[in-house]
DNA sequence: CTGAAAGCGCTTACAG
DNA sequence: CTGAAAGCGCTTACAG
């Protein structure tokens, strides 16, 4: 055994009286037709009992790759890519690969933070979350998967697979819990950010309530953050033909709607239902409690890792979608009178 | 250069017209003494021309490190320990350094997500935030420092470095502020969760306003969660002598607490001042918006690597305490009457 | 079906 | 002050 204690390959092949190459093809899994059953049952047993580890270095210098992932999202303050990540950590962690994370575009963070900067770390993939595929332009042939991102043009000879959310089912159950509850003037307090996600939120809600008999929809667009919201809450609940409904396109805002409604005395439901979109911890804190439509983002990180991983082997992973769900708490009611 | 156009030590040696053993000198940083100044700004001048950056996996394998830190911390769902991985991320980053995380004890993760199950990455250095230091048991030699963990009986053999909040002085700026409005009678709605911070807070808490003329303090303990919170409130509030403020031990707490107030129809802060610890998203969400103690969670994970890699180069580096602010928002008001 | 050998890109004694 | 050489632990042609 080597002296850090640590058994190497070398080692392996002692106890299994083995040569290295044929440690080495065993626990690769390329042993079928080239070792025999019995030399590698002998083989991984050996393995077993002193409790081998391949060493990752080695294996990334031989064969050129880090075994490291980037993941790129839009910003870290949002509660919404915690679990982005930790779902694809952990996926990335049972295959022996490691997640690094950095903001695109550059968040506060300086450019030595930047993936294009001062980068140490060179990468296998990219997973990119909530952007467009354009932004991967320097990135040009490093394999990646893009998430909540939409559909898009296809990367000029490569594939890239997506994993996406049921953005416009869950608009379009928002609107019909509302419609069901008797709501016709429905406001959407619009997230004013150039991602897929509210485009294609705002589509699914203009078109949703477009259909129902009397329907009537205002929007206002305001910046993800309590303030920005309450002023473009505000707005729709001071303007002619106040809704009954305040659709918002994340639970921040909701917040913020809450703001506005207490300011001019409406309460929340008896005056004025509202909904959020992620179902965040704060969905829960809300007085009263939000109803919302719950987005799995851990599901979302963990989803495009196994698609990364799937690519980065050769395998050309199917889009995936995944539904949200609809969460009805106590922020909704039935329209006064 | 290499065939996959990304340069060498040896191309730059080349390029250089010197040996590998002296780039890796220069670039090391160990060749004063031993290679001519002249010589070692033709160097550095070779790498930059070639874009060099050294390959890590080569590194690793020669040297027997991972560069590769562990964060431990006891949970992955609480709002605050996202933060405390961007800081301890972004130093590591500059130093070419990757962060792992894990939860321990083993948050809803199986098994095979913790760092003592099938944990593939091996792991240079420790950085364990809110935890106790026997909690490092089966990682006895490996290099750690401690956050938001307190001061601690020294491991065995080895220092130990900590990052402290300056949990005491947060408890007693809190205290004043209330006592400075006229409220004597205070309720601690605490987190019964065995960690040094909140031990700490509570005895704090409980000296200062002893201290106070006509000081009197009640407390009721919950879990970290809304409805729990809410309930140990409300068991405050319902009891004899009502307190005219609650202290909280964590914004979410303090959520809870509004609920209960507002159950009983109390006014905050006309009836009932409360205030927080973190200062997280949710404390401006609220209304009214919270006073709470901002504890800098970022700058705790960017000091605690810090420390690491201090530790992990031979350094003693001593222990740190960072202090918390408070921020009065519109949650606390002088008592009724 | 199995093994001996080369080589990934570094760092560090060692020799000069 | 500088270079030639060994070796970290793997994987993969290549030879048998």
């Amino acid at each position: 055994m080597s002296l850090a204690g640590r058994p190497t390959s070398k080692d392996v092949a002692q106890e299994a009286g083995v040569s290295q190459s044929t440690v080495s093809l065993v626990l690769g899994g390329k042993w079928e037709g080239r070792v025999s059953p019995a030399t590698a049952r002998g083989v991984r047993d050996a393995a077993e009992r002193l409790g081998y580890r391949p060493n990752q270095a080695a294996r990334n210098l031989r064969l050129g790759t880090t075994r490291t992932v980037l993941l790129l999202v839009p910003t870290l303050t949002a509660p919404f890519f915690g679990p982005v990540y930790t779902g694809a950590a952990r996926v990335a962690a049972r295959h022996g690969f490691g997640v690094v994370v950095s903001t695109w575009p550059d968040d506060a963070a300086g450019p030595a933070d930047s993936p294009f900067g001062a980068q140490n770390e060179a990468i296998d993939g990219i997973l990119a979350s909530s952007m467009a595929v354009e932004a991967l332009g320097d990135f040009r042939e490093t394999p990646a998967v893009m998430l909540d991102s939409g559909p898009h043009a296809p990367r000029t000879d490569d594939y890239v697979p997506t994993v996406d959310f049921g953005v416009a089912d869950g608009a379009r159950a928002i609107v019909a819990h509302l419609a069901g509850l008797g709501h016709r003037r429905i406001g959407h307090v619009a997230a004013a950010v150039d991602q897929w996600t509210f485009h294609a939120r705002g589509d699914a809600l203009s078109a949703a309530v477009a259909a129902l008999p009397g329907g009537r929809l205002t929007r206002s667009a305001c910046a993800i953050d309590v303030t920005s919201a309450k002023d473009a809450a505000g707005r729709l609940l001071d303007g002619p033909d106040r809704p009954t409904a305040l659709v918002c396109d994340d639970d921040l805002i909701a917040a913020g709607a809450y703001k506005a409604a207490r300011a001019r005395g409406l309460d929340i439901p008896a005056d004025l239902s509202v909904t959020g979109v992620d179902d965040v911890l704060l969905a829960t804190a809300l007085e009263p409690e939000l109803t919302t439509v719950r987005l799995p983002a851990e599901e979302l990180g963990a989803q495009g890792m196994t698609a990364l991983l799937d690519l980065l082997s050769g395998g050309h992973p199917a889009p995936r979608v995944l539904p949200g769900e609809l969460i009805v708490r106590d922020s909704t009611a039935p329209p006064a009178r």
